[in-house]
RNA sequence: GGAGAGCUGGCAGAGUGGUCGAAUGCGGCAGUCUUGAAAACUGUUGACUGUCAUAGGUCCGGGGGUUCGAAUCCCUCGCUCUCCGCCA
């Protein structure tokens, strides 16, 4: 979330912002503000009270110490109004503060200087495109036919024993999952990311530290008998693991990487767009997540799109890299660069990891702070990318990779799968 | 799942109704000594809120209660540990 004193410091360059984010409630802005005042002026006058609640009894103290008793007995009864006002001034205060929270955590993350405006997919600013795409013969396969036609991956298995998007892979198909998670944890380990491997389930109050909660409530799956979230993504737990931790600044920057199984509901997709493997309900992902000096958090989230790349170099992928408009960008970060594969079988670009910049919005709530040279403390940076999601890769390299001899694996991955084709 | 014990500052650990935001030790920081370092010694060292700055307020796992006054008493929730049971 954002930080209560920039907004009330800076009120016509957040709304500015905001409207570059297509934020359609922007009369929130001046609630909150007005609410911020109230509270402290409420605040203000139940201190006052609690002050000389606190003076009272301090003398009260002090004369029954001495044995004065009978003056101790007139200055207590003097002082016995003062439970009910504070009382109503606690009370008073709690619910300001609970509409205030409410009300702030609707506001999203200002968008970065360098975000085009823009209202959806197509206002994406294309940043850069490698590699060259592929001309495949004319009886080329979506990879979902080529899935069949091997027996790598069944989809109607999984949909058998769980639904829809929960596919179930096979032989080579799960060696080659296997391959591409260690291929990415590897590179990741070289990188110079430290590896982690956390829960799948997470609090909510971890839920709420990322910014899922109370957003994105509706996409993750809800455990209920233990009120516990499988999560979206290994961004959540690995992020707060720093939820209310005060770093050193030398231990800037921290580099984690994790693989994790990823649950998404994806409430209200359908259509030909989400067949196969391009949209699931479960799917494997190795993320990488940097916490950083405020000064750094633009040179780091260039250095993590560049390694991006780098994988996808190495996996002999056509990409392009987006740099998302604001209408595009998810609501808590400032900035994104989402990379595409482009898979040559169904014709279509699709995107397999998203690096973003979130500045303070989530240390915000995480309240990830460090002492800073001054002495102060200030709240840190954080990032995370894909480094990479399956299965969109899973399906390019199917669609594109296709030869007489069969689906020809990448060199990098040969070590990992043990076998140079699909067959 | 059953029984018991506990949760205090970066860490360890005292504190069972007022003088406690909290002893002491370790760690951290600054200094003295030293060519330098170590050791020793001296000083210093929580967070949040609030103010132009002071002042003030809040925080001893979370929430609630008793009291003029709560780290301390009561209720409740959570977590940790020990023993038993179960178990990959």
């Amino acid at each position: 979330m954002l930080q209560l004193n920039y907004i009330r410091e800076n009120r016509d360059q957040v709304i500015e912002r905001l409207g570059i984010k297509n934020f359609k409630e922007l009369g929130l802005v001046d609630e909150i503000i007005a609410l911020d005042e109230s509270r402290r002026k409420i605040q203000a006058e139940s201190d006052a009270i609690a002050a000389e609640a606190n003076a009272l009894a301090k003398q009260i103290g002090d004369l029954m110490r001495q044995g004065k008793k009978d003056e101790a007995e007139e200055i207590k009864a003097k002082s016995s109004g003062y439970k009910e006002q504070t009382k109503t001034f606690t009370e008073k205060l709690a619910s300001i503060e609970e509409t205030l929270l409410a009300k702030i955590v609707m506001v999203p993350n200002l968008p970065h200087s360098s975000v085009p405006a823009g209202f959806g997919a197509d206002d994406n600013e294309v940043v850069l495109e490698n590699g060259t795409l592929p001309t495949l013969a004319e009886d080329a396969l979506p990879h979902w036919e080529i899935a069949s036609k091997y027996d790598i991956i069944d989809f109607e298995l999984g949909t058998k024993i769980t639904g829809a998007g929960f596919p179930v892979y096979k032989g080579k198909g799960a060696r080659l999952q296997r391959a591409l998670i260690n291929f990415f944890l590897d590179q990741a380990a070289e990188a110079g990311y430290d590896e982690l491997q956390v829960p799948i389930l997470v609090n909510e109050a971890s839920g709420f530290g990322t910014g899922q909660l109370p957003d994105k409530e509706g996409q993750m799956y809800h455990v209920g008998v233990d009120d516990l979230y499988l999560i979206p993504t290994a961004e959540v737990p690995v992020t707060n693991l720093y939820r209310d931790v005060i770093i050193k600044e030398e231990q800037f920057p921290i580099r984690h990487a994790g693989y994790t199984p990823c649950f998404r509901r994806e409430a209200g997709s359908y259509g030909a767009h989400v067949r196969g493997l391009n949209r699931l309900h479960q799917f494997d992902k190795v993320e990488t997540v940097q916490i950083v000096h405020p000064d750094k958090s633009y040179e780091v989230i260039e250095e993590m799109s560049l390694y991006v790349q780098g994988l996808l170099q190495q996996l002999e992928l056509p990409y392009r890299v987006l740099r998302l408009c604001g209408g595009d960008m998810s609501f808590t970060a400032s900035l994104t660069y989402d990379m595409e594969v482009y898979s040559a079988g169904q014709k279509r670009w699709l995107e397999v990891s998203s690096v973003s910049n979130f500045e303070t919005y989530q240390a915000n709530r995480l309240k990830l702070r460090f002492k800073n040279a001054a002495g102060k403390m200030q709240l840190a940076h954080t990032l995370n990318g894909s480094a990479l999601a399956l299965p969109r890769i899973v399906a390019s390299l199917l669609e594109n990779n296709q030869t007489e001899k069969g689906i020809k694996i990448p060199a990098v991955l040969v070590p990992y799968t043990g076998f140079e084709y699909i067959d």
